[in-house]
DNA sequence: CCTACCGATCGGTAGG
DNA sequence: CCTACCGATCGGTAGG
């Protein structure tokens, strides 16, 4: 029960926003009264932090697989942002609530991704800036900013799937095919501006209508 | 007086959102009782259209420079884009209210931003499909894709200007400088995934150290 | 632009 | 997990 109550919250929370779920609303669709819901949880705020900690161990628990792709090497930012990509496609409500959250408690919400990005972000922007040395990452990246970029670029295109529509509505309708799309886009643009030579460069102009259909998946 | 109301309501939505904002927290700020405002906007409902209708207009009146911008030749998609980030330095809370309406009303703002962005999309989108064919663009760039990475990446980055400073805290409190750091990587960004030999590419790895000291400040 | 007031709904409590 | 109920606040109206 106390679980319907979190899968209803998070469900409401991202779609609606805080302020837009009313406590009732969350009790019709577990089909409870309000005092039984305020027994589960000691009040709304606290049904709040309750879908966060949620969201944030999902995060924790997907953390290794992350971390394992951030040390395969070459191919290491492509991985890691496949791992992240993952993350989002299995419930796009965790990108919303996070975009949520970054509106409406910028402070608290970025102290709260500081801590849970740091292992990964850290090792990544590491890994760069090594790479700038060696010459093969090109040297006016900024790193920090590269990789916010790329975070926001994440959150946003799960978030708001539906703004690709704007410049393509004859695409299908599936918006998974839409967010593929978009996603394959992601890693291409992060991918593209990183290296000063990218693998794509090989192509010749004979395939300029498209390689790869889904994603490169070579 | 209407005016003050509409300026503390874009302030309000943008903020806290549309539920999240009260008509009496909006009297308040102008000094006025409810019945007031509601004499001069219909409903909170209608005050809402207002403050999007009052953006849009806005914008509008933005549109001239920017398609002179995308008449610009070579650097059409770079003066295209600072023009598109001056208009939300002016002021943030237009992000914002982008991305609430994003989030709140995807399908009612997915259309209104076609609208408005029609006129300059369709413009850069062929630009750039020309490029391919005459080669100087990539041929693998996915073009409607790349163009909503690159509005969320300018949305985003002025709406959630606090995410930079997650992975680099260490970074002057001055949001203002965070920003155009954020922006200028932006504008790299989506230059260097466009282009198939980028300008920036002439740059020796002698200066790999970084000729831009703002940075990281070793 | 105001006072006075409306029904509805909000988050939350008492008490069992 | 419920019934019964709370004060506060919500958007909005009547009437001037």
């Amino acid at each position: 029960m106390k679980d319907k109550i979190l899968v209803s919250a998070t469900r409401r929370f991202a779609r609606h926003g805080y302020a837009g779920t009313s406590l009732q609303a969350i009790c019709d669709d577990v089909g409870i009264r309000k005092p039984s819901l305020l027994y589960h949880y000691p009040s709304k705020e606290g049904l709040r932090e309750a879908v966060i900690a949620h969201l944030v161990s999902a995060w924790q628990t997907r953390l290794p697989q992350v971390l394992a792709a951030a040390n395969g090497g070459a191919r290491s930012f492509e991985d890691v942002f496949i791992e992240v990509a993952e993350f989002f496609h299995e419930d796009p409500n965790r990108a919303r609530l996070i975009l949520r959250e970054v509106v409406d408690h910028p402070q608290q919400a970025r102290q709260r991704l500081g801590e849970v990005m740091a292992p990964w972000a850290s090792l990544l922007v590491e890994s760069i800036k090594n790479g700038k040395k060696s010459g093969h990452i090109r040297a006016d990246v900024d790193v920090e900013a590269w990789l916010a970029d790329v975070v926001v670029l994440m959150v946003g295109t799960f978030a708001a799937a539906e703004l690709t529509s704007v410049v393509s509505p004859n695409m299908g309708e599936g918006s998974d095919e839409r967010v593929r799309r978009q996603v394959a886009e992601v890693v291409r643009m992060a991918r593209s501006s990183l290296y000063r030579s990218t693998h794509a460069d090989n192509e010749t102009e004979s395939d300029q209508k498209r390689t790869r259909n889904t994603e490169e998946s070579t």
